[in-house]
DNA sequence: CCACCCTATATAGAAATCCGATACAGTGCC
DNA sequence: GGCACTGTATCGGATTTCTATATAGGGTGG
């Protein structure tokens, strides 16, 4: 699973609210991410084993909508999601991030 | 400027240390990418106008290396990496993310 | 009825991005 | 001469993003 921008937005719309299961239209809102980005991604957690999806069981006549798809992330997922979002936070500084790197190199004459 | 991991990883070893200059090889080995991700990040930064670079002035045979070029973000280049860094900051949850979404939505039958 | 908007999911195709491989060049060492 | 190290840099295939577009049923208004 390669970590990307859009991809650790979809992990932490799902990580949120106590894991409650999620579906297209709801994650699009609140990601901002475009169908054509987010549904690509959801299958692609899928193909990596982190996230489970199924239909949700209604009548669309009865709903008055079409049904939804439904995602929740599976156990390692929400390991995986965690451990990825928690090395995004870290370079992403607070205030001095200062993450054990080489000293500052030479000044240039510049 | 599309944000991306390795540009935001740029960024935050740009910013890190007084924003003091950095060249390409001490990029390399503070944010992890390889030089066939970070140069052509770091021309985009230039064409976005947020880095500015200047070749080291030595003679190579009397530092004993390759001159260097060195990279500094501009006073708009840091403003915008602060700004791109917390917005990462904000889709990375210290405790509970709960960044203002739709409430969770009705749970499924399954 | 028919147009139109809303909810939903999904794909196509062009553009951008990433990264392993490769290139080039000078220094230092054996 | 050969090899390792410091540096900067590009190429090309694979992946990813994103703008359109497709599909389909429900509800509303004329």
């Amino acid at each position: 699973m390669r970590m990307t921008i859009p991809v650790a937005k979809v992990l932490s719309a799902l990580l949120a609210d106590a894991e409650a299961p999620r579906y297209g239209l709801d994650l699009m809102k609140l990601t901002g991410l475009p169908s054509g980005t987010l549904y690509p991604v959801l299958h692609r957690l899928q193909a990596a084993g982190w996230l489970a999806a199924d239909w949700e069981e209604v009548d669309p006549a009865t709903a008055g909508r079409p049904a939804r798809r439904y995602y929740l992330l599976t156990a390692e997922g929400v390991h995986a999601a965690r451990q990825a979002l928690a090395e995004l936070r870290a370079l992403a500084p607070d205030g001095g991030t200062s993450w054990g790197g080489a000293e500052p190199t030479g000044v240039p004459a510049w």
